[in-house]
DNA sequence: AAAAATCTGTTGCAAAAGCAACAAAATTGA
DNA sequence: TCAATTTTGTTGCTTTTGCAACAGATTTTT
């Protein structure tokens, strides 16, 4: 997926797409009600963050490279202030979905592979999506990091799966209570299901 | 978003579609690892199923007219059997993520709509999940049921919403117990929180 | 219209999870 | 490099949840 061929070749008369630098912390951008922005982060970190009323903060998401956000995928009301900040430095594309939603009449080709790319990413945001609400469809602890290691386990093909976000964030990221986990995970190793060293995680059934 | 027109004009030499009815009951498909199917709903409702390894059905998501669905949105693996089973007489347009992917060498319009199309489907599925995703990350019961409710009436832009589903399927949804979820529930109106007519609920707050 | 199946509502009890608070280890950055 | 911050690991206690088992109401099927 190159998205800088696109960028260079597209027609600017029928597509306004920009391409944007961040610095680590910066604001990439705030979700506006009614708006629908898209971007596709081309290289760096960043993280979909929430303030809740009592000014707790909260990582919705993070995205990697070839990750698309925005408030076209996020509903938005007025209740919550959701923005996306930098965790690296980031590439940013940049533009509205009215912009490119039909073909222009230029006909140009690289509009329709634009769309055609969009496609195929929203699919696989889709199927991440699918990832996520399976392991926190699951009840306990327990069963939702089995179900998360097995995930990690099987798009690795190993056994041995390294966690990709500090225990902190692998709480946030199954939505529990990071000592409940802790223990859990305590539990999980004295039973003999997993063993465990620094961020890498073995399963030994 | 017609997609019988789209059906009607689109060149069979670049696309293969086939439009299918079914019958309530009947499977409309099985899921299959490395094939990328797509199904859009054109009339009638479905429901994704799982059995597990202890041969619990699971319903794992329901459809709707417009919605999308096939493998090609979900981490499928030979452990679980996935199939999608209509729930009322449907109609589906079916086809293969590849065979629509790029486009034809004919340049023919309808391709180009059927993709623009697709996208916007699934931008929308993306929503959908996210806004699952939202209330499944919640903690408490409690906090489940009132953020379901309060997405309901920010769609319905209305203090009372009216409940989808059974309760039964309404906690298969929040992914809790059900007679948990009926104290909770109980719980709610008893503090003022709500108040419950059938399947219609108030928000009081 | 009767029988079967599903859904709603309720409860006691056991298990799991959250909360709070702390110390030690590791990492960051000034 | 040393101080500050973040992460990891642990535990006692409380609250919430799940489980099991009912009975009654409602809906569907025959």
């Amino acid at each position: 997926m190159d998205f800088n061929e696109i960028l260079n070749n597209i027609n600017e008369n029928c597509v306004k797409i920009q391409k944007k630098n961040f610095k680590k912390g910066d604001i990439i951008t705030y979700y506006i009600e009614n708006r629908k922005q898209i971007c596709i982060l081309i290289s760096g970190k960043a993280d979909l963050i929430r303030y809740d009323k009592d000014g707790n903060k909260d990582i919705i998401e993070n995205y990697n490279v070839n990750d698309i956000f925005g408030e076209t995928f996020y509903p938005v009301n007025t209740n919550n202030e959701l923005f996306v900040q930098a965790t690296e430095n980031c590439e940013v594309l940049i533009f509205l979905y009215e912009d490119i939603k039909m073909k222009c009449k230029n006909n140009c080709k690289y509009h329709q592979i634009l769309i055609s790319s969009l496609l195929e990413l929203v699919i696989n945001k889709s199927v991440h999506q699918n990832s996520r609400i399976e392991i926190l469809s699951k009840r306990t602890i327990r069963e939702k990091l089995l179900s998360y290691f097995s995930i990690l386990s099987t798009t690795s093909s190993s056994k041995t799966v390294i966690l990709p976000f500090s225990l902190t964030n692998l709480a946030d990221y199954l939505s529990v209570d990071r000592s409940a986990m802790m223990r859990e995970i305590k539990n999980l190793i004295t039973e003999g299901f997993i063993s465990k060293n620094k961020n890498k995680i073995k399963i030994l059934y």
